[in-house]
This record gives C-alpha cells, sequence and structure tokens, in this order.
DNA sequence: ATACAACTTGAAGTCAACTTTAAGTCAAGC
DNA sequence: GCTTGACTTAAAGTTGACTTCAAGTTGTAT
C-alpha cells in the first residue's frame, strides 16, 4: 500500500513541502518513486516519520536525526555511536524536563497573583497582602519572581 | 550597585550581544544608562532576566515576552490580557510536558535496544528475542518504535 | 485527447534569535 | 595624556527549519 506525498503529509499532519525539505536533507533516503519520479511513501516510512517527529520535539537537531539514520544503515559497527546520541539527548530530555517543572510553578504563582489581582481590580491588592493570605505553595515565590 | 553589560551577560550565563538583542528589542526598556551611555544593570534587571530566560526556555517567542512586558508596565487596565497569556502558556508547559514524558519512554525503550544490540555485538540479537526476555515497560513498545 | 489537480525540481524567500563586523566612544590604570 | 579593554551603534551575516515561487511533468477523469 503506498501513499502520495500529500496523503502522507496529511496523515502525519504537516505540509507536503515539509517532507520534500526532510528528502532533501537526507531524512528519507527509502522512499521509493513511481517510474515517472513520484514520490511512494510506505507505512514503514510514516513509522520512521513519527520517530522523527518525536526527536525533533525532543529538541534535537535535524542534523543529529540524519547521523542517527546514517548509522542506522551502516550496521552493527554503529551501535555504540547510536547508544550514545541517544544517551545524550535522554539527558537533554530530563533536563528539559526539569526546566518545565519549574517553569510550570512560576506560571502557577504568576496566575494565582493575576487571579488575585483580577478580583481586586489592581496589582496593588499584593502590597497589602499577609504572608497567611498567600497560598502556601506559593510562598516562596514571592520573593522569586516579585518582578512583572 | 551596577553592572555593566559584561559582568550581567557573565551572571546570565549568556552573551553580551544576547542582552543588546533584547534591548534593541524593547524587552529592556528600565535598564539605566551612564551619562556616557554606558548601560547599568541593576539585581532587580536581574530578576526580570532570569523570568524572561524561563519563559523562553517555555517555549515563548520575545514578542510575546514583549507583550507581556508593555503591558505590565501598562497597568491595571491590561490584568486580563496577561492572564490569558499565562494561562495559555501554562497549557503549552502541560502539552511539552506530556510530549517529553513519550519522548521519554521512547528513548528509553531505544536505550535498552541498543545495550541489549551492544552486549550482543548486533542488532541481529532482536530477532530471536522471545517477548519474555523483553522487560515488561518495553513490551508495548516493540512494535511502535521498530524502525531505526 | 484534453483538462486539471497534484506532483516534480532548484532557487529564492522567510522567520526567529542571535552573532559578527566596522567604526567609533568611554573609563581605568599608568 | 595615553593606552587598552570594554563599551556603543547600525548594519550585515548566520543558522535552522521551513515555505514559496516558477516552470515544468504526471496521472486520472472525462
Amino acid at each position: 500500500m503506498f501513499y502520495t506525498i500529500g496523503e502522507m503529509a496529511q496523515k502525519l499532519n504537516v505540509a507536503p513541502s515539509t517532507l520534500r525539505y526532510y528528502d532533501k536533507e537526507g531524512l528519507l533516503p527509502f522512499v521509493e518513486r513511481s517510474s515517472g519520479g513520484i514520490r511512494m511513501f510506505k507505512d514503514e516510512d510514516m513509522e520512521w516519520l513519527r520517530l522523527l517527529g518525536c526527536l525533533k520535539k525532543a529538541g534535537m537537531p535535524l542534523k543529529e536525526i540524519r547521523s542517527f539514520l546514517d548509522w542506522s544503515r551502516q550496521g552493527d559497527a554503529t551501535i555504540s555511536h547510536r547508544l550514545e546520541l541517544l544517551e545524550k539527548q535522554r539527558q537533554s530530555v530530563l533536563e528539559q524536563q526539569k526546566q518545565l517543572e519549574d517553569t510550570l510553578l512560576m506560571l502557577d504563582y504568576k496566575r494565582w497573583y493575576y487571579q488575585t489581582a483580577q478580583e481586586a481590580g489592581t496589582c496593588a491588592v499584593h502590597d497589602s497582602l499577609t504572608p497567611e493570605q498567600v497560598p502556601e505553595q506559593f510562598r516562596a515565590l514571592t520573593a522569586e519572581w516579585e518582578k512583572g
């Protein structure tokens, strides 16, 4: 079962031009062509593109994804390279998670700050708030995120 | 207590040119200047730059950070705008967390895959693995992440 | 056979977020 | 007073990841 670039783009919810760009960057070396030169995508190709999208969302640049792909096609001699790249990316994901955690805490604090201000009609309400009126989980943050 | 752009850049672990760029983009409207035109950063400015960095790492574009800043300077009339922007960003962070969670699971699976392959010296080892030899947490993923 | 939408390519354009360059100014130490 | 390193600006260059354009081809439906 084959799909055209338009069909595959729709399945993946990306623009056809994006897939052509990936192809040009060597990220789709196994996609077959019809006798007339039209790309014929397989379900297998979608698998790889889903993996690609996953790595991309984890912040991996296309160049590194390309390296990983090239290594995969070179066979068993590159297993340790691939493992190393994956470990590096895993570390990066863990750091990003930590960062998002911190940011979420900050956003939650700010949200409470502005919700309170909205109810009062003014940010000045926070000048006259005793520590007991600040929800416990935010007390440590009032000092840290004063500005803005 | 004032800092030069170089000192502040060092404290924040960014390039001085980055801070000049932020200034040009209207993200540092409150940074004072010496009589000779040299930027004089305060601790307060660092607070804001830390907040900016936090929002940036959460994927907020500088334009939106600029909006938030402008609204903050306009006073209480913009509280709801600010709240709306923060809620939107909070939603975005939650989605990113979910995405990273999925990616981490995939990376953990791939890591196991290549660690096993490395020990065996070949990826072919996975062809002759019974389901019981696959750690339980990865069994559902063998089908999902076959490629690469 | 012809129309027509969807495909093809290479090249150029876009966008965000910086970085670099060039030419000049400021300020601290000698 | 002079040197020197860090600062100033405007403008141009870079990078990554696409998108758009122009000109042409393919393949399906009538």
